[in-house]
RNA sequence: GCUGUUAUAGCUCAGUGGUAGAGCACUUCCUUGGUAAGGAAGAGGUCCCGAGUUCAAGUCUCGGUAACAGCUCCA
C-alpha cells in the first residue's frame, strides 16, 4: 500500500500502481467524469500513469489551467492526426497549447495550402477521429530509434528537434496511426474532446527565425462541451465590439489617412480633448513629484544620434536623414527624446545638490516600424511618449525607481487598470556581449529593480535576455480586447547615455562623477494608452476624462437661450450642445448619433424652462427625472473636480 | 519585412463578364417634441491605383498601395 496526499493535506491509502484516474474514481464518479489531468509530486502527468510510491497528488478539471493545457495539447495532436490523414506526406514542426487553444506548425505537401475554406473539413475530420476514442500511448524511446522512426517518415523538422534532445529522455505519444515526438503531458484519450474550431491560419518561421523556411501555422481551440465553444465564440464577438479602432471611429477620436501616410495617426477634436485631459492629469502628478517640463525639437542633427549610439544601431532601419541645401548637413526625425534631454543636462555644470534632475516632456517621436506591425493606435510610426529622464546619483536610483512606481500605480488605480502584469527584464544569463556597461553597474541596477518591486509588494515576472542593450527595465503590460499583450508603462535604468554624452556632476568630494539616467513613461505612449483605455472601458470613460460629458438638447429653438444659460453653469466639464433648427428631427438625431458616447443628456422644453429645471437622461440608464439645473451642474462639476484633484 | 485575407455610397455590407445595389446616416416635405418614431421624395460611387485578357471588366490575370490576422521586429 502507498500513501497519497491530497492538496488539502488529507491522506488516503491505495494499492501501489494506482493511477490518477482510479484515485479520482475512488472519490466520486462525478470527479472521475470531470478529471482531465493530474500532477504527481508537482509533475503533471497523464491520468493513467501508475503511482508506485507515496506521493502528493492534485487532480485537475477543465477549470484548472493545467487541465486546459493538456486538453489543448492533445487537441493539437488530434489536429495533426487529422492533417496527416487528409494530406499524407505533411511534415510537422511543433504543436503546443497556447493561452487560448493550440496551434500546429506544418509543412503541407507540395500543392496543398490550408485556407479558411478548409477549416470545416479539418474540424470534421478531427471529430471523426474523436469517435474512435483512441488512447494516447506514451513511449520512452532511444535517440537512435527516434531518429530512425521520424526519419523513415521523412519528418526532417522532428529529426532536427530530436537531434538536440538528450538521449534517454525522449518520449513519443501515439494515438491511432499518428505518432508525435512529445514531452507531454496529455489526456489519456481524445474522447473528451467534444467541440473543435479551427480558428486561423498564418505563416510562421521555423523556430521563429526569419532566415529559415516558412511553415503554415494552423490555430484551433477545443472544448469538452459544445456549449463552452459557443460561449467562447460569443465572447470573441463581444471583444470585437470593444476594438479601439472601431470605437475610435464611432466616437470620432482619431483617424488615419493614406495620403498622410501609414502609421501616422491624427487626433480628431474629441480624441484630442481626451488626450489633453490625460496629459493634464499626469502633469499635475509629475509636478508634485518634482518633475520639470521641457520642450525639444522634433528633429536633431545626425551627430546627436551618432553620439548616442542609436545611429549605429538603428540608422539603417529608420526614417532616413533629412538633407539640407548645405552640403553634408543631415538631420534625423527624433526616434526618442533622451539625447535631447542629455544635452539639456550637459548645458551647464551640475552639482550633486542638483540631483535628481527630473526632465519631463510629452515628446512626439518617429520610428520606422515594420509595415506589417502597424496596428491601430497601439503600434504606429509617430507617437507621443509621456517621457521623462531622471538624472541622479547611483545611490539615488532605487529611491527614484520607487517614486516612479508610485506614479504608475496612481495612474493605474485612477483608471481602474487592475489586470496589469509587471515584467522585470534583465540581461541574458549567458550571452552578455550585446550589453554595454560594467558588470558592477548592471548588477547594482538589476538588484535595485528587484528590491524596489519587493518593497512595493509588486509581483513581477523576471525575464532574462529581455533587457535593453543599455540597461535593465521594468515594464507594465496590459491586455487588449482579444487578449494581446501590450507594453504600457516602462522604467529603464541607463548607464550608457551618460557615458556617451560625458555627463557629470560635481560630488561632495569635489570630484567629478557620472550620473545615472532613468528613462520612464507611465502611459508608455499616449496613442497606445488611449487605445488600451478604450478597450478596457468600451468607450465609457470615467466622467472626468470624457470629452463632451454633457449634451444639452433644446427641444425647440425657442429654448436656445435657456440652453445657453445652462451651458454657463458647467465650468469643469465639456458640454456639447445639440442645437438644431429643424426641431422635428432632434429626438432622432440625439438617439442615433450624439447620445451613444455622451454620459448625460439634458433635455430642455417648455416645462423645464418655466420651472428652471432640466430632464436628465443618463447613458445606459434612461431617464433620471427632472432636477434644478444648478443642482445638477454643481453635482457634475464636483464629481469631475474631485477626481482630478484626488491624485 | 514575410505568409495569407480583404478593398463597392459617410458607416455596415450584398453584387460570378453585359445599364451600380440594400440597410443605417444625409437633404427636402408631411406626421411627431421624450429613451434607436412613421410616411413620401431626393442626393450621394474614379467599384483602391495602374497595366493586361475580352466585343464587353466592379467581377478574370499581373503589378502596386492600404487595412486586417499571424510570424519576425519593437531604441
Amino acid at each position: 500500500m502507498i500513501k497519497i496526499t491530497f492538496p488539502d493535506g488529507s491522506v488516503r491509502e491505495y494499492e501501489a500502481g494506482v493511477t490518477g484516474f482510479q484515485v479520482a474514481e475512488s472519490i466520486s464518479s462525478r470527479l472521475a467524469q470531470d478529471v482531465l489531468s493530474c500532477s504527481i509530486n508537482d509533475e503533471i502527468v497523464e491520468l493513467n500513469r501508475p503511482i508506485n510510491e507515496d506521493a502528493k497528488i492534485k487532480l485537475f478539471k477543465w477549470e484548472d489551467a493545467e487541465a486546459k493545457h493538456a486538453f489543448w495539447h492533445t487537441s493539437a495532436h488530434l489536429m495533426a492526426e487529422a492533417l496527416q490523414e487528409m494530406y499524407p506526406g505533411t511534415q510537422f514542426g511543433i504543436g503546443p497549447a497556447i493561452e487560448n487553444g493550440f496551434y500546429y506548425d506544418i509543412m503541407p505537401p507540395a500543392g496543398v495550402s490550408i485556407k479558411e475554406a478548409t477549416f470545416v473539413e479539418i474540424e470534421k475530420k478531427m471529430m471523426e477521429l474523436v469517435q474512435r476514442k483512441e488512447q494516447l500511448v506514451r513511449c520512452e524511446i532511444s535517440k537512435t530509434d527516434a531518429l530512425n522512426l521520424f526519419g523513415d517518415k521523412g519528418q526532417t523538422y522532428k529529426n532536427e528537434l530530436i537531434a538536440e534532445l538528450e538521449d534517454g529522455k525522449i518520449t513519443t505519444y501515439t494515438q491511432g496511426a499518428y505518432t508525435d515526438l512529445c514531452r507531454g503531458p496529455h489526456l489519456v484519450s481524445t474522447a473528451p474532446i467534444k467541440a473543435v474550431k479551427v480558428t486561423a491560419v498564418s505563416a510562421a518561421f521555423w523556430r521563429g527565425d526569419d532566415k529559415r523556411p516558412q511553415m503554415t501555422r494552423v490555430y484551433g481551440i477545443s472544448f469538452p462541451k459544445k456549449k463552452l465553444l459557443d460561449e467562447y465564440l460569443a465572447l470573441m464577438e463581444e471583444a470585437k465590439k470593444r476594438d479601439h479602432r472601431k470605437i475610435g471611429k464611432e466616437m470620432e477620436l482619431f483617424m488615419f489617412s493614406e495620403r498622410v501616410g501609414k502609421g501616422l495617426p491624427m487626433w480628431l477634436p474629441r480624441g484630442t480633448a481626451l488626450r489633453l485631459r490625460l496629459e493634464d492629469f499626469l502633469k499635475k502628478i509629475q509636478k508634485r513629484f518634482g518633475y520639470q517640463q521641457v520642450m525639444t525639437p522634433h528633429i536633431g542633427n545626425k551627430n546627436l544620434y551618432v553620439t548616442s549610439g542609436h545611429y549605429a544601431k538603428y540608422g539603417k532601419d529608420s526614417f532616413q536623414p533629412i538633407h539640407t541645401p548645405e552640403e553634408g548637413e543631415e538631420y534625423i526625425l527624433k526616434p526618442m527624446n533622451c539625447p535631447h534631454h542629455c544635452e539639456i543636462y550637459a548645458w551647464k555644470p551640475r552639482s550633486y545638490k542638483d540631483l535628481p534632475l527630473r526632465l519631463a516632456e510629452f515628446g512626439t517621436v518617429y520610428r520606422y516600424e515594420q509595415s506589417g506591425e502597424l496596428h491601430g493606435l497601439t503600434r504606429v510610426r509617430s507617437f507621443t511618449q509621456d517621457d521623462a529622464h531622471i538624472f541622479c546619483r547611483p545611490d539615488q536610483v532605487k529611491e527614484e525607481f520607487l517614486r516612479v512606481m508610485d506614479i504608475i500605480m496612481i495612474i493605474f488605480k485612477a483608471l481602474d487598470f487592475e489586470n496589469f502584469e509587471a515584467q522585470i527584464s534583465l540581461r541574458d544569463k549567458i550571452n552578455r556581449e550585446k550589453y554595454i556597461g560594467t558588470d558592477e553597474n548592471w548588477e547594482k541596477a538589476e538588484s535595485a529593480i528587484i528590491e524596489a518591486c519587493r518593497e512595493k509588494g509588486l509581483s513581477a515576472k523576471i525575464e532574462y535576455g529581455e533587457a535593453a542593450f543599455y540597461g535593465p527595465k521594468l515594464d507594465f503590460m496590459v491586455k487588449d480586447a482579444i487578449g494581446r499583450r501590450w507594453q504600457l508603462g516602462t522604467i529603464q535604468v541607463d548607464y550608457n547615455l551618460p557615458e556617451r554624452f560625458n555627463l557629470e556632476y560635481m560630488g561632495s568630494d569635489n570630484q567629478k562623477h557620472r550620473p545615472v539616467m532613468v528613462h520612464r513613461a507611465p502611459f508608455g505612449s499616449m496613442e497606445r494608452f488611449v487605445a488600451v483605455l478604450i478597450e478596457h472601458t468600451c468607450g465609457h470613460f470615467p466622467l472626468w476624462l470624457t470629452p463632451d460629458q454633457v449634451a444639452i438638447l433644446p427641444i425647440s429653438e425657442k429654448f436656445n437661450d435657456y440652453a445657453d444659460k445652462l451651458r454657463k453653469y458647467f465650468d469643469e466639464v465639456d458640454v456639447r450642445a445639440v442645437v438644431d433648427d429643424r426641431n422635428e428631427k432632434i429626438g432622432r438625431k440625439i438617439r442615433d448619433n450624439e447620445m451613444k458616447h455622451i454620459p448625460y443628456l439634458l433635455i430642455v422644453g417648455e416645462k423645464e424652462a418655466a420651472e428652471g429645471t432640466v430632464s436628465i437622461r443618463k447613458q445606459g440608464e434612461g431617464d433620471q427625472g427632472t432636477i434644478k439645473f444648478e443642482d445638477f451642474a454643481k453635482k457634475i462639476n464636483q464629481e469631475v473636480l474631485e477626481m482630478t484633484n484626488k491624485y
